[in-house]
DNA sequence: CCTGCTGCTGACATTCATGTAGATAGCACT
DNA sequence: AGTGCTATCTACATGAATGTCAGCAGCAGG
């Protein structure tokens, strides 16, 4: 390298590069968890020096918040979606189900989800209640449908849907290997955590 | 603090030493996760100085290691009790998944074993079919006492379980802020948890 | 072509955790 | 008491990661 040609450099917008920014953090956060996230890694990926990201975020913790929050918005925003969209006496129960776990298990929403419970540091947590309006939504057709149940059990069905998701997300291979199982075997899992769960609530799989 | 005063020194055997940091770090892995565990913190734990910890275990990862080895075959000797102790045809398929998740609750195993999956680098996993083998003595007595049923179904149902149940011990309280319900839900969750393997293994709540 | 704004950079400062080295002191055994 | 072993200590070395700073460079507007 000759000691005379500095680098040339490249000028973005700031909305741009932090969208970079975000991308290329997101994807190492996903890919090895919070832990392993590294100012230098993350500014080599996308070609910029490190302390633009500082520059634009202002300290590493802030820059995971944001990754995390810009991810959980785009979460609510599919959950409150499958939500409201259908009317009551459309949709069957388990089929906003069905779209609340879509919207969760893509694009690593999960894993996100189980790192930003990791890495929380008490105060910054926004533990709204997310799980109980879907229940609550869940429950509604349910009760319009199919007769009385308490609360309580639509809740718990939407819980053991949604915490072996973010199970599965977390763990992922370690736990498929220990149950020997082909591949496919996930997919028809979360098929069959479905069925059950219409079973459940709506005594048809 | 008096200068001449040299701060008094305890000698213990290498066993007894061994014991206590493995101790102080279980609990800090388990409080704070994995990310957070120091060296020096662990040590003030137990009133030792940091470089007696690393003259036990040689390196900060080979404490982790061993805190969750030791953890590990703690666990896999109850599951293997849970599945071998009851012949055939005494313990009702259910019972036995109540044993393997009592195991899995207390004390932490859960959310250590999570930890375990998040900072195992590729290489040291010790990916034993723990899940397979719970499933397939589950299975067995299901066989013999409620008819023919596909294995993975008997595998969902113990994988289902199971990952709730890391996940709920992972996420813990954030998870149940956001459902809204009192205290004690939690407890009732896991119960009906069995329940519905129970309804659905064997037919009977 | 100048000029202000600001995205961006290299070099440096700081902090903090792991790991090393040599000395010291408890304990068992003679 | 004397002696060897080693658990333990203090003090330091090393390295890695975040964060700071002053200046450079691209671009828009005059």
């Amino acid at each position: 390298m000759l000691p005379g040609a500095p680098k040339p450099r490249v000028r973005r917008t700031a909305a741009e590069a932090r969208v970079r920014i975000l991308d290329a953090a997101g994807a190492r956060l996903l890919a090895h968890g919070p832990a392993a996230l590294r100012l230098q890694e993350v500014a080599a990926d996308i070609g910029v020096s490190h302390p633009t990201i500082l520059h634009h975020f202002g300290s590493r913790e802030a820059l995971v918040r944001e990754v995390l929050n810009r991810e959980l918005s785009r979460l609510e925003e599919e959950l409150i979606a499958a939500v409201t969209t259908q009317p009551l006496d459309e949709a069957p129960p388990t089929e906003v189900l069905r779209r609340a776990m879509t919207a969760f298990t893509q694009s690593g929403s999960a894993r996100l989800f189980a790192f930003l419970a990791i890495e929380a540091t008490e105060g910054d947590a926004r533990s709204e209640p997310h799980l109980r309006r879907l229940a609550e939504a869940i429950h509604a057709r349910r009760l319009v449908r199919h007769g009385d149940a308490p609360f309580e059990d639509t809740m718990f069905v939407v819980l053991s849907v949604a915490l072996a998701v973010v199970a599965d997300a977390m763990l992922g291979g370690a736990v498929w290997d220990s149950t020997g199982l082909a591949k496919g075997a996930r997919q028809r899992f979360h098929d069959w955590l479905l069925g059950q769960a219409s079973l459940h609530i709506e005594g048809t799989p």
